[in-house]
DNA sequence: TTTTGATCGTTACGGGTGCAACAAATTTCG
DNA sequence: CGAAATTTGTTGCACCCGTAACGATCAAAA
C-alpha cells in the first residue's frame, strides 16, 4: 500500500530524529561541548576534571567514592582527573583518620579560585541557554526533567 | 554570617545536580547506556554503527556526509562505522555516477533484517521509558525538548 | 582551459573511556 | 580471634573519539 521508496520503510522504520535516547544524546552533546568550550579553552579542563572541581567546590571535602557517587562517574575517571588536579596543585588529599584507603580530597586555595571563577560563568550559560525558549516551554522542560529524573536517574 | 562549612560554599557554589548541562548528560548517558545494551550484547553493534544502521534503514540509500548530517556523527565516526557494517556485509557501496569522490550507501538484506528486528524493540524501549511518567510529565517534558531543540539544535 | 578554492571521505595521532584485574584495607561472620 | 567477603582506588589494556592533514574530485573564477 501507498508509495514507499524501499522496503525497510513505512510501518518498520523508525524516526531517529524522533527517538527519545537519541534526541537526548544530540542535546546532551550539544550542551555540553558548547559549554566545556569554556572550562577547557579558559583552563585546560576535561570534563570530568571540571565536574570533579565543581563536586569538591561545592561540597568541600569528599573521598573518591564519594564524588563519583556525586557527579555520576565511573571511579576510574574520578581517579585520573584526580590526579590531573592535584598535578596542578588545585588538589590536594589528605589521609582519613579511620579509613587508610581512602584520601578526603579539597581544592587548595588555586583550586577554589578557578572553581570561584567558574560558577558565574556556568550560571550565565544556563540562563541563557533557558532563555531561548519560552516562560511555558522552560517549565515544562524542567517538570519533564525532574519526572525523568525521579523515575530513571 | 550565617552557618557555611567551607568557603567555597554560599552564593558562590553551583549545585551540580541542579546544572543542565550536567543533568542532561546525566540522563543522556543512562538513558542511552541502557538501550545500547541491547544492540551490543545482541549484535555486537557501537552507537555509530547503530546510528548508520538506523539512518539507512530509515532512508534507504545515502551518501557518508548526508548519514553524518542526520544523525549528528562527525564524518571520521560515519566512516568508521561504514567500514565496519561493510566488513559484515549488512551494508554496500555504489559508486555514484554523478561525483566520484562519494558512494551511494545502502544496507544489504542481512543489514535491513537486523534492522528490522531492531526497530520493534527499539520502539519498545522508548515506550516503557515514558511510561515511567505520567502523562502530564510526559507530554511537559515532549514539548520542554521541543523547544530547546527548535532553538538550539 | 587553467587556476583556485571547496568538498568528500580516509587515516595517523594523541588522548579519553570502561572493563577487568589487582593490592591494600576494612568489614563480616563463624 | 581469624578466614572470607567486601570496599577503595589504581593501572594495563583494548577500544572509541575528534583534530588535523591528506589525496582525490568537483565547482567556480579567471
Amino acid at each position: 500500500m501507498s508509495s514507499s521508496r524501499h522496503e525497510t520503510m513505512d510501518a518498520a522504520a523508525l524516526e531517529l530524529e524522533n527517538f527519545l535516547p537519541y534526541r537526548f544524546n544530540r542535546l546532551a552533546d550539544a550542551v555540553s561541548r558548547d559549554f566545556a568550550r569554556i572550562y577547557k579553552e579558559r583552563h585546560g579542563l576535561t570534563r570530568p576534571e571540571w565536574r570533579l572541581l565543581a563536586t569538591l567546590g561545592q561540597y568541600g571535602t569528599m573521598t573518591a567514592t564519594a564524588v563519583g557517587r556525586h557527579s555520576a562517574m565511573h571511579k576510574t575517571k574520578v581517579s585520573r582527573a584526580v590526579t590531573a588536579l592535584e598535578k596542578r596543585h588545585w588538589l590536594t588529599r589528605l589521609p582519613d583518620g579511620a579509613d587508610r584507603r581512602v584520601d578526603n580530597l579539597a581544592l587548595t586555595k588555586a583550586g577554589a579560585r578557578v572553581y570561584r571563577e567558574l560558577v558565574p560563568i556556568a550560571r550565565d550559560f544556563e540562563q541563557k541557554l533557558l532563555a531561548r525558549i519560552s516562560p511555558q516551554d522552560r517549565a515544562a522542560l524542567l517538570a519533564g526533567l525532574r519526572a525523568l529524573e525521579r523515575a530513571f536517574g
